[in-house]
DNA sequence: CTGTTAGCGCTTTCAA
DNA sequence: TTGAAAGCGCTAACAG
């Protein structure tokens, strides 16, 4: 229990040099005799010194915190993009305060003043709030990156796949099976589903085939209530192209429930390509938005805007690429 | 972008009173006069005053932080936890510093490391790390409580539901069906694993009945596994009780993609009881943990230690009820 | 009940 | 390249 924690006082007696040398020899300033730099290091090694950050905070006014709000804690897909974007704030120094969100929640000023308190230099928004004015009183109190969708319009940088362009190669892959009943699960009003509502659309115009399209919400039971309202129809779809991978599980789960074999009986893709859809019992074919990828630009965008400081940049939308990954869950159709 | 904070002179200046006095208003502490108190408060309220927390862990030599490493983020019911207990240290007045673990990777010293500079109270780690000595490294250099199975004889306190009562209720509920044929699919030596496979080897024995067991591991890719196992076999399981809801889902998933019903010509049972399970699309006969009453008793078993201060208590167990749910994958078996 | 006085452990001028 | 000194914003004795 490690109840004693040397300072740097203590370091810097043992290294023989002044507690200010000994502060920037640890932090790499420049401006410090290497061999000093040695001694300050060894010492503190050897103490097992550790430099306190609220201390550190304190003193040079800055905290290195940034908020993570996470929209949707149960969505894997969601924690992926969190995994990668803490990776990516501890490789650049800052220190990621994550926040977790309540199913069926939006995140408000609650979690916005905890940041606050922490003094937080910034914060990255996955997927929440939905509610755009409260994004935008959380925008106006602490430099933001959204990640999920264009609010650009609304003055805030973001950071999204894109959409339009991955449900299109996912319906253009489907028609290229010979499919020609393709529908589509949308995810409602979440992020993201209308970009993807819109390329799927974009897709089927350019085949001169009608858009068939049913209003769901991006979850198990969206997917569940898709496959029932679209299989009642006179019209059978043979392949139905979902707004997320949570969707095409509950339609894949429900299709076969009712008896249909996928993807010899109907052809499902999903969006995001989770950790889930690689798996070997779902073998999903899904779009696939690079965690990684998400990231860095979200970090390097937040940081952009930390550094210009006061001066107002103007919004940014970076769009990550996005492709198509074929897997199990999708195959031509039969007869 | 709140780049001025007020500090707690301007608000003693304003409310006509000694910094220590305000200090003390705002925090509750007794033996502040009723109507400053509230002439600070409103002081404060108006300049828009928030206490900084590094100025506050400094002076105070208290952080508040406590550490929670959450073992697999993209298991939702790992999130539920995470999310239970971050709400139960807010409303305790403690900072949770949430990590992410990483795929098929134990948390472990550099996380630790993290803690200690923030110089965080406590830890709590749910299901990770599997490695005992590391679990053990991290323990004895920061007051910890584990989540997830019983680790008391290393001399650690922990918070587990109560498993082998668990798997004993479901494996014994699906027996009252008339199911005879009931086998497992494991958790491998996941947290938790032993007991459900012991509940489950107890109900078996007690009905005079072989136990019917497949080493699995806690994914979906494991129900799908111990699905092809165990229906290969010549006498074919009538029903299925899984380690937890993720191999549940990955087994129904198979058992339909295979031709079998759920729950007509296979019942399924699952563990944890996590939100999926809830949802109409799986309507999984689960084993409810409530991670309600695992997030107040794991912080109220931290918080017991953290103010026991030196003097080591002896480690704890805690071990939270569990209750048979019952859905629509479970049935009497057919003929 | 209240104010005064010291720091907490660090960074950062400012001179040397 | 170095050190001395002055805080960062707050809490916590200690006197009144």
């Amino acid at each position: 229990m490690e109840r004693f924690h040397p300072t740097l006082d203590d370091v810097a007696l043992k290294a023989g040099v002044s507690r200010a040398q000994a502060s920037r020899a640890l932090r790499g300033d420049a401006g410090v005799n290497e061999a000093k730099r040695q001694q300050v290091q060894k010492a503190a090694a050897e103490l097992g010194y550790r430099a306190n950050a609220a201390a550190r905070a304190l003193a040079s006014n800055r905290s290195s915190i940034v908020g993570v709000m996470i929209g949707e804690p149960m969505n894997p897909y969601h924690m992926e993009m969190a995994s990668a974007i803490s990776d990516e704030l501890l490789r650049r120094g800052f220190d990621p305060a994550i926040q977790l969100g309540k199913v069926g929640q939006d995140m408000g000023l609650a979690e916005t003043e905890r940041l606050l308190n922490l003094r937080a230099e910034g914060a990255i928004l996955i997927g929440t709030p939905h509610d755009l004015e409260l994004l935008q009183q959380i925008c106006a109190r602490l430099p933001c990156v959204y990640l999920g969708s264009d609010v650009t319009h609304l003055g805030i940088s973001c950071v999204l796949g894109d959409d339009e362009v991955g449900a299109r190669a996912a319906t253009d892959y489907l028609l290229g099976l010979g499919h020609r009943r393709v529908a589509h699960i949308t995810g409602g009003g979440g992020a993201g589903a209308g970009g993807r509502r819109a390329g799927y659309r974009a897709a089927m115009e350019a085949a001169g085939l009608p858009a068939l399209i049913h209003e769901g919400w991006f979850d198990l039971d969206g997917g569940r209530d898709g496959v029932n309202a679209l299989m009642a129809r006179p019209q059978r779809p043979t392949a139905i192209f979902c707004a997320n991978d949570r969707i095409a599980i509950g339609a894949i789960n429900q299709l076969r429930g009712l008896g249909y074999r996928v993807p010899e009986d109907v052809s499902v893709v999903g969006f995001d390509d989770s950790l889930d859809a690689r798996s070997e019992s779902l073998s999903l074919t899904s779009v696939h938005q690079p965690s990684g990828d998400f990231g860095r630009d979200t970090v390097a965008l937040l940081e952009e805007r930390l550094r210009s400081d006061g001066k107002d940049l103007p919004a940014t939308a970076r769009v990550v690429p996005v492709t198509l990954v074929r897997r199990g869950s999708s195959a031509p159709p039969v007869g």
